[in-house]
DNA sequence: GATGAATGAGTTTTCATTCAT
DNA sequence: TATGAATGAAAACTCATTCAT
């Protein structure tokens, strides 16, 4: 399929990646141009159709990458063995951070998958996406402790306002960092702040004794 | 700006507003394509552009009518001077459902907005939507009663978590809605639910009084 | 389905005709330049691809027209109440001629037929063609008079043999005719010189009496 | 010229002849890619413009070759002593047939020469191809024993005729046998039915007494 | 000598915008 | 005012040819 991407260097086939990552996370499917890739990646325009046999192909191995890139950084970030839901959204943020520093575009190109058009892309990329997104929320969210959480709520819908709340806090600041310079000491506010919220968890959902 | 458009009757005004936000709303910016505007509204091609100089002032018209409907909408529905966090959010819910009524295309016309390249739209439609966000955020949730939180917890982080949980709500079911049928049992048992929730952060994070 | 292309004046549509002829007569289908049939015309780019859908559908259109001049010209000029077939043959010489000299490319453009890929046009033209062409044929030598034929021949064989020779006849002058100027004097000449190989036929094929 | 070409060992010369004739006379000159003729000929992209400068050079060669090997081949198989223009048709046709035999392609490769445009090709192939046919045909209908014909025709005319009659036949019959699977039987039948054209030209063309 | 990855000019097609009527 | 035919720049993709190894 992408044997002859696959033969290049390394240095190589990441400069591709990124570039197209970029290209593809700035605009969607259609408008993102490959010459927009080939200047960014510093190839000629016969080389990227050399890699790959045309705009679909490409689109279809970054997404690929992308998921397998995710999936597998999931399961190197994430402790499944800690089942309190508190620690483990604390793990999911710092997992969401480390992505955002080593593929600054990758988030955003994850976030526009809702808004592509099936048709132009040729694979039915909705539902692989949605496949895909229940298949990690099974993992991450399944084997949750749920004996700390107070006996007089429903603890489904504790869960879910918990997770809610994590991802509407980090989605804020996630794309903060798209546009500002990321220093440790920012990153270290962002997860003091998000501590807080944690706690406000532990005292609004768990029993007290925790 | 728009004279020519606004000399126009309101009847073709509006189907001019309607096939755009149609267009625009299953498109983005560049995809969307000016000779289904005018199929759609049944003018001639000449006509858009004597009535809006080019694509990107039609764009920004409907951009700037959508707000103006939203804004006004807001104040309509929801009631300022019920000062109960979890009474607005039922409001607001209740708010995203008419709008969904009435401008099935609105509310992905909306969504479709964080996700358009400002250098092809040519303003800053990105920061202008922002500044909108957080104007409307805060006339709903400045005046918040907020004496009704326990005295133990971050009230800014409460309020915070609370409106996050019941965005993750109805995202994921306003979302659902485009492609289901939505009849009054749905919508009935979507509010059910949602108050199973609301009740949850009464118990957790209100006085045990209320 | 041409609509936009018929509802043009007719000395447009011939000069979008005959361009077409021209490049599709000198380079087969893929090779045919849609930038040479513009210069050609002498209309915008654009206006083509409006007037035609694509390239495909100019060529289907430019191959119905051919298929529709050439028939409706047959039943124009050759007699079919004539049963002579030295006589028939004589009109179509005449037929041709006056072919060459209305569409001087529109020969070559049939001749290019039989080496056209149909993978690349999109429709099965060679058995169009060929089907087209068995058509034509039965009309023109289906009712011949056999009676003036002698008989000690197989009057079948006779038939295909003169058919041949007349078709040589006229390729071999035909294809000169592409590259010299036609005078009145040139034509009249050939005729003379078919006339002699009717003759020839006449003596050889047929009954002493005739 | 070829130098570097004649350089190689005949079986890698005779695959690089090979695969061009097959490429060359499935497409037209600009169509045929230089791609398959060395996967065909299983030799390196670099090899062939190694041998050959560009792929105007190898076309040229190309048709050198074969004009060397039709017209070594017609002196091999056709008796130029035997002046009976009948009996050389024949051996036409079984030189055809040989040929046929010999390289499948060859045939279709000469008979898309006239629909070649020399622009491209670089060199006047047409004017070329016409001059090796006007040769050949000297060579082959030049001595013919006229006086086995009838005294009250014109002879030339009468040879003309049962040349292009010949020509006809053998045309429908080479075209079909590319489709066809081409077994003794179907040859035996052929010649046959050719014989059946001579022994009409026979009757017809000549005197009575032969 | 031989390889095959890399190049870039050239091709078809789209679509916002203009302008004669 | 309103029309819709006409424009042409831009985009994806191809392929003969080159050149470092």
């Amino acid at each position: 399929m992408y044997t002859k991407f696959l033969q290049l260097n390394v240095e190589k086939q990441n400069r591709i990646i990124n570039a197209s990552l970029k290209v593809f996370s700035e605009s969607n499917y259609k408008d993102a141009s490959t010459d927009d890739i080939v200047k960014e990646a510093d190839i000629s325009k016969g080389a990227l159709f050399y890699y790959f046999k045309n705009k679909k192909i490409l689109y279809e191995f970054i997404f690929d990458y992308v998921v397998k890139y995710l999936t597998n950084e999931v399961l190197n970030t994430v402790d499944l063995n800690e089942l309190d839901l508190l620690i483990r959204l604390k793990q999911i943020l710092l997992y969401k951070l480390s992505i955002l520093n080593k593929y600054p575009d990758m988030i955003q190109f994850v976030l526009r998958i809702n808004h592509e058009n099936s048709d132009e892309i040729g694979f039915d990329i909705l539902s692989k996406s949605k496949e895909i997104n229940e298949k990690v929320y099974g993992i991450l969210f399944n084997n949750i402790d749920t004996s700390k959480f107070r006996d007089d709520i429903n603890i489904e819908l504790a869960i879910n306002s918990i997770i809610w709340s994590s991802e509407g806090y980090s989605n804020i600041h996630l794309k903060e960092m798209k546009y500002k310079k990321i220093d440790n000491s920012y990153i270290i506010s962002l997860i003091d702040q998000f501590n807080r919220y944690l706690d406000l968890f532990k005292t609004c959902f768990y029993k007290g004794e925790n």
